[in-house]
DNA sequence: CTTGACTCTGTAGTATAGTACAGGGTTTAC
DNA sequence: GTAAACCCTGTACTATACTACAGAGTCAAG
């Protein structure tokens, strides 16, 4: 079963046009066409999509996206090179996970020194802003 | 001890405009003049430059980041508006950590199974590839 | 006291990632 | 068999985040 670019989007949540976007970008292969033209998507072009908004949000840019997805496919290089690109991927990502703890780690102090307040003191939140280290 | 503009750029690796559009945008606070109009920074003004970029790198958008600066000023809202604000950009940051951490693994699995094959067998990674679930 | 490096404001241009038509053909439901 | 809802290509417009001048003033070394 195939399903429309329409379906394809209101599975995702994306737009028709986005979709579209992402095809001319190369994100999303080229799909089977009917014979008046139609695109027609296999169900799991659902999950490209989704893949591909995930790693938007984590701060990935489309071009960036394209070389993981781009794994796939590209076997040019052979088995060394593509190991290669997935690695420093995952050093990327690992290295997101660690600010991003770090920050939540420095969020996560202020809540708490807001909770330990005095109920009548003044909020301890804005106070501790001021000297935090943010780097 | 203060520094100009040009010292705080290379500083921090950005370019002397970005730094004006930082201030245009409100992300770091309008420095003091001397005499003459040159902006003279505190040398803090290097971390809060570093912050706006690694939270940039995190996928957050520089309103975001506003956002997540002025917690440092606006009180205006009091204590539980500015902790219900850390608290939402804390549940930002672990959703992204989880989603990271999830696709950290898939990549980690896959340079696993192109580690474990046979000296003369094909790429796995690729064919892992085409059946992994990318959602 | 001049010359070169630096800074100022303001405006215009670029890259990325969409978003919105226009003008046309297609499918489906009545 | 026709109207609503869908899809096609192509182009133009938008928001975000810079980046690059233009034209003018400032500072520091020799």
């Amino acid at each position: 079963m195939t399903i429309t670019i329409g379906e394809l989007a209101s599975r995702t949540g994306v737009g028709i046009e986005t979709i579209r976007f992402y095809e001319k970008k190369g994100l999303i292969p080229d799909p089977e066409r009917s014979h008046s033209g139609y695109r027609q998507y296999p169900e799991d072009a659902v999950r490209r999509i989704r893949f591909v908004l995930h790693a938007k949000d984590l701060g990935f840019s489309l071009a960036e996206i394209g070389e993981l997805l781009s794994l796939r496919v590209d076997s040019r290089g052979g088995c060394a090179s593509v190991k290669e690109k997935a690695q420093k991927k995952i050093d990327d990502m690992e290295q997101r996970i660690e600010i991003l703890t770090a920050m939540r780690a420095r969020l996560s102090r202020l809540i708490g020194s807001c909770e330990a307040r005095e109920p009548t003191s003044e909020c301890p939140i804005l106070e501790v802003l001021e000297n935090v280290a943010w780097n």
